[in-house]
DNA sequence: TTAATAGTTCAATCTGGAATTAACAATGGA
DNA sequence: TCCATTGTTAATTCCAGATTGAACTATTAA
């Protein structure tokens, strides 16, 4: 156990694999060259890390044509990373003065929608009981809860049919509560970048609420902001 | 902020340190000799990483003596330490396999109770309504609670002098669920070793539950094992 | 078929930071 | 007082692992 706690801080803490994880905690899917470009360093030596991450499993690789995407691996390495991220200096001075803009505010964890706002959406569709909260930290979608989403474009059934687990709690390191998860996590953060609700700030896991979201957040969800 | 990330996990990554932290999440305090020991490292090397790890806010000493006694920092700290234990290899197949004495099912978070007796614990206490939960992640103790506390000889009105927070929630990597952190998270937990209801096995986190334990949970908290 | 792009592999080098050596400061007990 | 113990600091050495350079494969487009 020692060992093992040695080897992956290792692979995580070399300065270039710690940034691309760091990069790569917005949950898109990177080429080796544009992370390469990103930690400002060569492809030979960007494969080599790569290979490392690779190897612990803390990374994910899709092969496209003459292009691979890498992604993390798992919830699980999204996790510590945003764990890590807390120990930053002045981290948490900084996220309460600046608020509405910073990452605890509204972020992406993952491949889902975290922060604050993730937070609030996922509390609200569980008091429309359109969720309910079951063991095994899963989500149960009611009946109402299908209609719901179908009414905003988001085909259950299709979800159903993935090998993802639906919909399931995910812990949130800065509001501390439960946002939700899973495929249908995904499905509705595409759904709400799609719509331009919301847009992805560059180089950052916070998210911008556009004008046109926050109406649908409030009719949607009861959100006001 | 990419600066930051990478010197925090530079920090964390050296196996030495790694191991420091790792060591040091069951609660206790250690001697930099002791550390050194467990490390399998010279004192002086010892020494050095220590002032690296006290320079990054990650540990916290007391000096007492000649003696200096090194702790985590934080809750904080110990949160991503454990964050970083979930990407060890085969560590969710050992936990499912060999249970009842393994970390995930009853051990120590930083200085109070956790794992899935800490959360049950946690459960019983806000199911019998000696805690309610607030806002901000605090439990309020009720008035039953506080004679219920009394009785088992924690005095809460003692705890509430203390500067520390007195109960509040902390979240459990394992259970994904709530356990009682906080001065009264800490009492408990010293209390119950006090009482030998359980024993810390050594050089681990992971806590053993006595026969008398047994009794006194299923009494108390309604548990039965 | 050729050229360009994306990416990897392997050997040779280089270097930051860990480990070592030595000296020193502070505490507490005899 | 002396000396053993705990612990730090400062100077030097050393090496694991990152970086570099060159050669290679695979894919796409012209």
């Amino acid at each position: 156990m020692e060992i093992q706690i040695k080897k992956i801080a290792a692979i995580i803490g070399e300065p270039i694999r710690s940034l691309v994880l760091w990069t790569l905690l917005d949950s898109r899917a990177y080429t080796s060259l544009e992370l390469a470009i990103v930690a400002e360093t060569s492809p030979q030596n960007m494969s080599m890390h790569l290979a490392k991450l690779l190897e612990a499993n803390l990374l994910h690789v899709d092969k496209q044509g003459r292009h691979r995407y890498y992604r993390l691996a798992s919830a699980e390495v999204a996790f510590a990373v945003e764990a890590i991220s807390t120990l930053i200096p002045d981290i948490k001075r900084k996220n309460i003065t600046d608020n509405n803009t910073d990452v605890t505010y509204c972020r992406t964890c993952y491949d889902h929608l975290a922060g604050k706002i993730g937070v609030l959406i996922t509390e609200s569709l569980v008091n429309k009981n359109f969720l309910q909260l079951k063991a095994n930290n899963h989500y149960d979608i009611t009946a109402e809860g299908e209609l719901f989403f179908n009414s905003i474009d988001i085909d259950i059934e299709n979800l159903r049919q993935k090998k993802r687990i639906l919909a399931k709690t995910c812990l949130d390191w800065s509001e501390r509560k439960y946002h939700l998860s899973g495929a249908l996590g995904q499905a509705l953060l595409d759904k709400m970048l799609h719509e331009d609700l919301i847009r992805k700030k560059k180089n950052s896991r916070a998210i911008i609420i556009t004008h046109k979201g926050e109406i649908a957040l409030r009719e949607r969800f009861d959100l006001k902001l």
